[in-house]
DNA sequence: CCGCCAATGAGGTACGTGCCTCATGACCTT
DNA sequence: AAGGTCATGAGGCACGTACCTCATTGGCGG
């Protein structure tokens, strides 16, 4: 009978009942279908609010009978961490968690604007209710999110922010918050103060300037026996922040500390290896990926600081589940937090 | 025609016309019913894996039509970490999020074994598929748990673990991993080596004996020049706590260094804030509690390790859901982090 | 007064699974 | 061979919502 401790379900029919309307009307209402005066929606929320009902997402969702399309379209490339991210929506994919969600992704050229506005342009409204993506801020992008959400798509932006678009929800961390805790972090573990070099992909990225902000602000609060070298771009290329970590180290050999907060880290640990200084110098990067792991097992890494990709898919997920359905995606988003990882706590 | 790119859904007819049994017999396997032969079950579950069928949830739920009955029993005093556990669950109780999931919280005399046990006892099966307890080592409470398990309430331990008895699951963070991380950021705070205080709630606890064993583990074999002086028990009370740390603090002038395993946060803050040494020794603690978050924003506490309260209830109540649904409720479970704080990534 | 249109009511089917009853065989026991 | 048990089939109702069609009402302008 439906019921817990003797409660039963309240359902659209006790709405219709207490309203005084009939069950067309009610769910006209609750679907946002036209033809019903104002005064008569009126009556039928006040009813909903003083019942209390709430729509059964599970009846809901079986009589759709149609899934909930989600596509996620992720920078391609060598970034470890978009693959990491690539592998954990297959993870949250299984059929048992994606209750009637339907996932998909798609792989775009890392950086190119045109190349995601085109896919972007390309999704069917049809078989697709929400967009994921990953994107820099860019005019093409932007433009393709507004027409998308023109034409039922809503979209999500994951990662990275693209403020002043019609994107419904942001899903990611505070990167000036990792840059803070970064400096906060490096600073306790150089009680004596000393040379610490930074190291971006590149800074008109936004999240890689909102972490060096933060760890600047941090550093001339509280940590001002500390000086900085650079920051450094490496373009979140391996080869390329290998050989700006090897020049650092030779031409600071009093180097006490380094914060890489891009991508690129299989060269950083590269060169912190053959340099030999390995383990004697404190060294924080972003995103647990296999060269990061490799850097804290092997001691040339000190802390992590990571996404938490798991943690932004399934969100992600979530959301678009919620606004499918007519929500608006917030519920029970607690924000992302910033995973901090050491040896010891390695997943 | 609940369908995506022209599939349709795949469902139990189909199972049925593939198998070349009836839709009854599916649904006695599906739903482990006695009296079939194995031979069929064996003709079924085959059909299943060849078409990839997979129940689909929201219609097992709406048939089932009865909530899942969760109830937690969380332990009731002062303990600041356990009310924000009920908030949590407060929080992830909205009717959107848990889609035909009941929850309920009972609060029970803390440490008192007979207690718990005495509620589990009182669980009726009619109005509870599944029983999140916090519980310690305890004859009584394995005794109630197996009980409950008879009558077919699935138990789920959190925080800390019941090994032995008959609990399904145990949700919680890794407590030797944390009492390592611990141990990890000390010695890199104090590169100078020095003396550094323990203090635990009482060692009788599973949780508390862990983390001293971790940290115990990475300072004998990664920080040699860091003294241990204690661990001293406080019994996770403010006041209890306070005075050791004031004696701690007198009796040593030159500790570098402090860490809290167990609760009592609060006389920690005092003790430290009124001893006119907070900043200069380096303090990790446990839990986001108003207290620790306190002492973090003033500088008394360094770092605060958490267990991340709402994760663990989300977690419970997918387990809940998935075992009451006849899984095994592990699908999804990624272990809960060790939250790692510091003032600049509070949340 | 007639006809038009917007607002609403009435009632049905569908979604996929859970669970129930009853009937029908097949096979076993004595 | 009769009676019993066990495995299976056949069919139907229920869950709560979405969405459809068709009828009915009331108010309006001409």
């Amino acid at each position: 009978m439906n019921e817990i401790a003797g409660r039963r379900r309240v359902t659209v029919h006790d709405v219709a009942r207490v309203a005084g309307v009939s069950l067309a009307t009610v769910d006209r209402v609750l679907n946002g279908r036209p033809g019903v005066r104002a005064a008569t929606v009126e009556k039928v929320e006040t009813a909903i609010a003083e019942i209390g009902f709430h729509r059964d997402l599970s009846a809901s969702l079986l009589a759709r009978a149609r899934d909930i399309g989600v596509t996620f379209i992720i920078p391609d490339g060598s970034n470890a961490f978009m693959a990491s991210l690539a592998e954990a929506i297959e993870r949250w994919t299984a059929p048992a968690l994606t209750d009637r969600v339907h996932t998909q992704i798609l792989r775009v050229k890392a950086l190119d604007g045109a190349a995601l506005a085109r896919a972007l342009d390309g999704l069917d409204a049809k078989t697709c209710d929400c967009a994921v993506i990953v994107a820099g801020e860019d005019p093409a992008v932007l433009a393709a999110v507004d027409a998308a959400s023109r034409r039922d798509i809503a979209v999500l932006t994951l990662v990275s922010d693209l403020p002043g678009s019609q994107r419904r929800h942001f899903i990611g961390i505070d990167n000036v918050a990792a840059g803070r805790t970064a400096a906060s972090l490096l600073g306790r573990f150089l009680p004596q103060g000393g040379k610490v070099a930074l190291i971006a992909g590149s800074l008109h990225l936004r999240d890689h300037s909102d972490r060096l902000a933060g760890f600047h602000a941090v550093l001339a609060a509280e940590f001002p026996a500390i000086a900085v070298v650079g920051p450094l771009e490496g373009h979140d290329e391996a080869s390329q922040t290998e050989s700006i970590v090897a020049a650092l180290l030779a031409e600071h050999p009093d180097l006490a500390g380094l914060y890489n907060l891009g991508a690129g880290n299989t060269g950083l640990v590269k060169a912190l290896d053959s340099s030999g200084q390995a383990g004697a110098i404190r060294v924080i990067a972003h995103e647990l990926t296999a060269a990061t792991r490799q850097g804290l097992v092997g001691g040339a890494i000190d802390v992590v600081l990571d996404q938490n990709p798991d943690g932004e898919i399934r969100q992600a997920i979530a959301a678009a589940r919620g606004l499918a359905l007519g929500g608006n995606g917030l519920s029970g988003n607690a924000p992302i937090e910033i995973g901090i990882f050491l040896r010891d706590n390695l997943r």
